[in-house]
DNA sequence: ACGGCAGCTTGGAATCGTTCTAAATCGGAT
DNA sequence: ATCCGATTTAGAACGATTCCAAGCTGCCGT
């Protein structure tokens, strides 16, 4: 390619000013585990998970820093811990309030179209409540 | 005492008989253990919270036989394991379907007194149901 | 451009709940 | 009493996650 051109410079990844806006350095492995979870659609994924995917696409990055980053993001509400019983921590894309099927043999998490909650009972004395999670496991037809 | 009365035999713990119908052979630990867990009412436990307990009262059981024991009483329908994102894991007396609040600070689990849940959505292709969990998670009020 | 420094990344060790293992022990039918 | 399979147990092993200390790297002011 010429050198000749003003550079038009790439529009800056919005990732990169994602994570600036969330006071996180953009640091190359930060934007490339942010490609990786919020390019495409919502997705859920662990930690283990990630890191995989990471060095399948090239990209060199530890382990430590992939548990680092989910939760960095999740501090700054770019991801959302769900808090569902599973041997792996998952956290999920969508941060909008939502429940979850999680099967308990494939060890997959995905997202319930639509329940309704019920009113919730008034929280006990001296808390507060903190979030409301709603999770349907499922098991492999017994066909 | 005197050793000439005809020894009234004990009337049989229910536990024991609840052990043997459930298929499980009474042994003392599992009976200190029913016996803690089954005797007063309703209760949420973790393994470790368990074992304590057991050691308070005076019975010796390890750590491993708590485990054991929680599982097998769990298979056998007498505990319901509850399916709480939680560092530890959580055994509930009561097993008629019902849900919890969870205190994700002071790491305790109780009842919720009652909530609605709509209608459930039907699982995908391939699988079915097993278990539906309602957590509501609580934090200490900031005041 | 350059230096400096706080923030970030990293391999490896450490932690923690839980499970596994292999050997000793126990319960209960014979 | 004896025997055999179920149970218990201490300690090792495990897997996910966190911690640590050392080395890099964005980024800001110059």
């Amino acid at each position: 390619m010429t050198a000749a051109q003003p550079e038009p410079p790439a529009p800056p990844a919005p990732s990169a000013q994602r994570l600036r806006q969330a006071g996180l350095r953009p640091t190359c492995q930060r934007l490339a585990l942010a490609e990786l979870l919020l390019r495409h659609g919502h997705r859920h994924v662990t930690a283990e998970a990630l890191a995989r995917e990471a060095v399948e696409a090239g990209i060199e990055v530890s382990l430590a820093t992939v548990y680092n980053t989910l939760h960095r993001f999740t501090a700054a509400g770019l991801l959302r811990k769900v808090a569902v019983a599973s041997e792996r921590a998952w956290f999920d894309t969508n941060t909008q309030p939502h429940h979850h099927f999680f099967d308990t043999v494939r060890q997959q998490l995905t997202d319930i179209p639509t329940v309704a909650v019920g009113t919730l009972p008034r929280p006990p004395a001296g808390t507060r409540i903190q979030g409301v999670e709603l999770v349907i496991q499922l098991a492999p037809d017994e066909a």
